[in-house]
Parts: structure tokens; sequence; C-alpha cells
DNA sequence: CACTTTAACTTGCCAGCGACTAGTTACTCT
DNA sequence: AGAGTAACTAGTCGCTGGCAAGTTAAAGTG
């Protein structure tokens, strides 16, 4: 696909869309550039605006894409283990393989939060986080499922982002998932 | 101070960092214009450069006062009330109250992590985090220290995070420390 | 099939930005 | 008082995002 060298590219949005991935992943989402994209696309520098119309629209359909990226690999990671262990170790695991996805998707500053299909993908994602609090073994009483809620979902998110800051000090190894899963067992313990 | 219009302006490494800190906390980093800043402070588009290098320089100078004024108030909450839940509430609020430090500090693409100026100033932060953790009634086993450790640097880490990205779907109140620390007491029970 | 509409691009332009260079001002130190 | 240096200014460059106007090709319509 996207073999011929025609005039319409034929699947400019997806190949702009992962090429902007790379380049975040690379050099972080300040250094994005739609014209960089341009041309790593073989496309004219205005190309991109045609699908996204400008930089926010861009990373707003990355913000989507990686919203239902996530509900889907929670929803797979429930339906594989019911643990919400191992859905805590999938969330982390996300967040280091979809790096740029998951970075643009906290970073509110850079897209349009209110877009309403980010609200939609935002919400299924949410809705997969919940689900898997209803998995525990002992599930807690109804008053304190909110707070065990945040708190598993406050414990991995900041986990996996503290990873892909660099913050940890000492090496924990080349697996986040790995290195996660025992951190995030002294909160259910 | 700096009331003065004359050629030197006597303080405007500090201004600039007030002023930056005041844009990001607005707009983001990413929004961030040196010239803005300049212009913000009354002084030529060039005369950043000559405090901060470039644009990664004033931000690493950002970093760097966050870590420290990071440490600083878990220091003050050690000293003050001895407890590891503090500590951990007064980390959200340190988030909160200076978003624009804490957002920079843990992207490092935006700035230059290797300086070692910053280095200090993480370590700084670092030791005060993990002193914490002996502040503890029943402390870990020492190989548990670790873990124990991450877990609650992930925890109040991540919920800060989430707050400031405006993740939570309900309303949790204005008052992030008062919303955290229910949160972060269900690590240790 | 011819004809029209529309989607997918290109080309050209503008202001703003970061970074660099060279010059100017004023403080400091002896 | 005079020299040296720190703190700025002014001007320029290439790059960027966003806009306007034109071009190409595909899809729909009789």
């Amino acid at each position: 696909m996207a073999e011929k060298r025609s005039y319409h590219h034929g699947d400019l949005r997806r190949a702009l869309l992962a090429a902007a991935a790379e380049a975040i992943a690379e050099s972080g989402p300040a250094a994005l550039s739609l014209r960089d994209l341009a041309r790593r696309a073989g496309v004219s520098h205005a190309a991109p605006a045609h699908h996204f119309g400008d930089k926010a629209g861009l990373l707003t359909a990355l913000a989507v894409e990686g919203f239902n990226r996530l509900a889907d690999a929670l929803d797979a990671s429930r339906a594989e283990t019911g643990s919400l262990l191992e859905a805590g170790v999938t969330y982390v695991r996300f967040a280091v393989e979809n790096r740029a996805h998951f970075e643009v998707m906290f970073q509110p500053s850079l897209y349009d939060r209110d877009d309403p299909e980010v609200d939609v993908a935002r919400q299924r994602a949410g809705a997969a986080l919940s689900a898997g609090v209803s998995t525990l073994d002992e599930p807690p009483p109804a008053e304190e499922t909110r707070k065990t809620e945040l708190a598993a979902w406050s414990i991995v998110h900041g986990f996996a982002t503290l990873w892909l800051a660099g913050a940890f000090p000492d090496p924990l190894g080349d697996n986040a998932g790995d290195a996660a899963r025992p951190v995030i067992r002294r909160l259910f313990d």
C-alpha cells in the first residue's frame, strides 16, 4: 500500500500519525514539526493541514488513537487474566510501548481536550480501567471503590510517567512491566 | 526592585524565570516563547539568551529551581509532621502550586537532563523522598524498602500528574492535597 | 460516456520564533 | 580615572505554523 507515487498519497492520514508518533518518541512533542512530517511522508508542507486542520488537530487525533489503544489493551488484559494487578502491568507496558501517544494523551495543553472524539475514547479507557477494580478477589465496599480506583490508576500512571521520564535513579532493568509488578502489588496486599 | 528603567534590568534572570513559570502554567511548555518573555520583562528579544544560552537552558534553570523547591517542601513537611502520608500530600500540593516547574521537571526532553546543577537538585529531592519512608511506624524490611519507596513515589506522582492533566472524570474538589490523602492512605493500610 | 462536484493535494506567502553575530551601555574593580 | 567585563540591544538567518489560491485526480451523476 502507498507504493504508488501518484498525486494522491492514498493513506496520508495514517502515515502522518505514524510519523508523528515516531518523531515524538524520539524528541518529545515540543520538537514536533508538521513540515518535517510532511517531508518524511514525501508530500508538500501544507498537506497535513488538509487532514488535521492544524498541529493541535493532529495531536488530537493521536490522543484519540492512544485512548482507544489503551482501552483495547486493558480490555484484552482483563479478558485474559482477570487480574487487576496484570491490568496495571498492562497499563505500564502500554505507556512504554506507545510512548508518544501516552505523552500526548496526558498533556491536554497540546490538543483539543474538548473534542467529542477524544471524550468518547477517554471514557472508553476510563471504563476499562474501572472494570479492572471489580475483578479484585476482595472487592472493596462500595464507598471505597472510588478511592481504590484512584489509587490503582495513580500508582500505575505514576510509575509509567516516572519510568518514561527516566526519573528512577537506579536501573530497574529494561522491562517496565516486570519492574512495575512488585511495586503495584504493594497496593493490593 | 526593578523599578528603574535603566539599561540594566537588575533582576532579569529571576524575572524571566517567574514569567516563564506563569506562561507555562497558562499555556503549557510547548507554547513558551523566549521573545514573549522578553517582551513581558520589557527587554530586547535577545536578552534571555545572555542569561540562559537558549530555550533549553532556561527550562534547565526552571527544573533546578523546581527540584530544589520540592526538596525544601518535603524536608519541611518531614520536620513538621514526620508522616509519610503527609509527605505525599505535600508532594501533590507542590505539583499543583508549582505546576510549571513540575511539568518541566518530569519532561526531560525539554531541557538538559545531564546538567550537573539539575543532577544535584534532583538528588536532593530524591533523598528527601527516601527519607520519608523511614518515618513509617512499621518500616518495611530492608529488602522491601526500595519497593515501598517506588510505590509511594508512584502513587503521589501519578495522582498529581492525573490531577494536573484534568484526567479525573468527576470533580474531586478544589484542593488536590486533601483529595489525595484518602487515596494515598490506601497504600499504607 | 461526458460532465460536474468534491476530496486530496501543491505552491506561494506572511508573521513569529530561536539562534547567532556584532555592537552598545553601564557597572565593578583597582 | 581607566580598564575590563557583565548586561544588555540591534540586525539577520533559516525554520515553522497557518492561510489563500490554484491544481490534480477520483467519485458521483445524467
